[in-house]
DNA sequence: AGCATTACTTACACGCAAGTAAGTGTCAAC
DNA sequence: GTTGACACTTACTTGCGTGTAAGTAATGCT
């Protein structure tokens, strides 16, 4: 071959980073083209169309994170140690560059919108995260059904991300999830839950309009 | 007059719950009139761009929210009844639809590709809602700086709504919100707080490539 | 009766972005 | 030294979506 410089994976790179910034609809091949200094044609001929790049681009950061849950693994620490590696996981993202989402966060605020085979792998991106979690919650002996609580972890992560970056400050990610640890307790004691359900709610749940 | 069906006011309810399923990016002119049976013209007659539109939407969900609050406010429960009935509020959006989000939440993603007057809207969104639960948390006397505690809980139910929305499943966002409850504990001791703070982490945090 | 306002419509201009077809140049193997 | 694969490029088509200009029809006001 004449010149290979990597296109191919600079360009999942840059298409993931863009990705997280501005999702898939903000994705476009005439801006990484031109940030590569390649015409669109180019960015076609390896990624014939935008889903083929997107599928990449997720099936990697897959990949990816698989390779880090697999590394806390290892580490055999007790679980809330796990946990603050988990957290770290999604510090990372913001410490990358603060305009950033995580891939799989961003895609599943744009899910609606999303060609059917995006919207499975990205499904399949959370279920990587939930189900190790709830397997790592499952760790101590406090709990038998840490699904529920999985699913939160992650949703309060993303959402830490979604707020963290809105105000465009980075240790604003800290403060939100610092306290993140008392949902998943160890050594301490859970609260005793009160009732919880919804109590008397002063919402008129109409279907349409009215706002 | 000839005909006014109250199109502009049906128009910005449209216009609101395409932005909760398919955000800013989702929202064209085009189908809108369709939906409502007019010509795109017609749309662009009252609202000339698509930032007023949204920005429209935002201003009117934002006073819609303020009076929810205000109704909380005055029922002069105790904190944990009032951030019940705040949750409930985020559960209401997702009985209206499975596929919405909260608009702000919807916004607040793809906030990097919005234009600027729509960013400052969705901040002041966010603004509202951790400024109300801050006051609210306050109520108890357990704490003094709920700042990044109300940023937790707001950061947790968009993310919430997220993931139920993901899998669609409405009634997973219970599971999920169910046990937010400890982490805002009134009558029950907050857990022993750790050291916190990233451990050990099985991460090398590149500025770019390489993943 | 005449005029302005409101609530629209038809028609058009324009830019952007995805995708395709058909090259061109270079290296590597046979 | 021809053949073929690879890494692209130029050029073109097509469709979508915003925005605008210039009507038109009905109503209300003076």
């Amino acid at each position: 071959m004449k010149n290979d410089n990597g296109t191919a994976a600079r360009l999942v790179g840059l298409a993931r980073e863009v990705m997280q910034v501005s999702g898939y609809a903000g994705l476009h091949y005439g801006s990484l083209a031109k940030t590569l200094g390649i015409t669109r044609a180019a960015v076609h001929h390896y990624y014939p169309n935008k889903v083929d790049l997107a599928r990449r681009v997720i099936a990697e950061y897959c990949e990816w994170t698989r390779q880090q849950l697999a590394e806390i693994d290892v580490m055999d620490a007790p679980v809330d140690d796990k946990m603050r590696s988990y957290f770290a996981l999604y510090r990372s993202i913001i410490e990358e560059g603060d305009e950033r989402l995580c891939p799989g966060g961003m895609l599943a605020a744009e899910v609606m919108t999303l060609p059917p085979e995006l919207r499975a792998d990205v499904r399949k991106f959370f279920d990587l995260h939930v189900t190790w979690v709830a397997k790592v919650l499952l760790g101590d002996g406090s709990r038998t059904e840490p699904a529920g609580e999985a699913a939160r972890v992650v949703a309060a992560l993303q959402g830490a991300l979604l707020v963290s970056r809105l105000y465009g400050r980075p240790d604003s990610f800290d403060a939100i999830v610092d306290g993140l640890m008392i949902i998943v307790p160890t050594t301490a004691p859970i609260p005793t839950k009160r009732p919880a359900r919804k109590a008397s709610v002063p919402t008129k749940t109409r279907k349409n309009e009215g706002r």
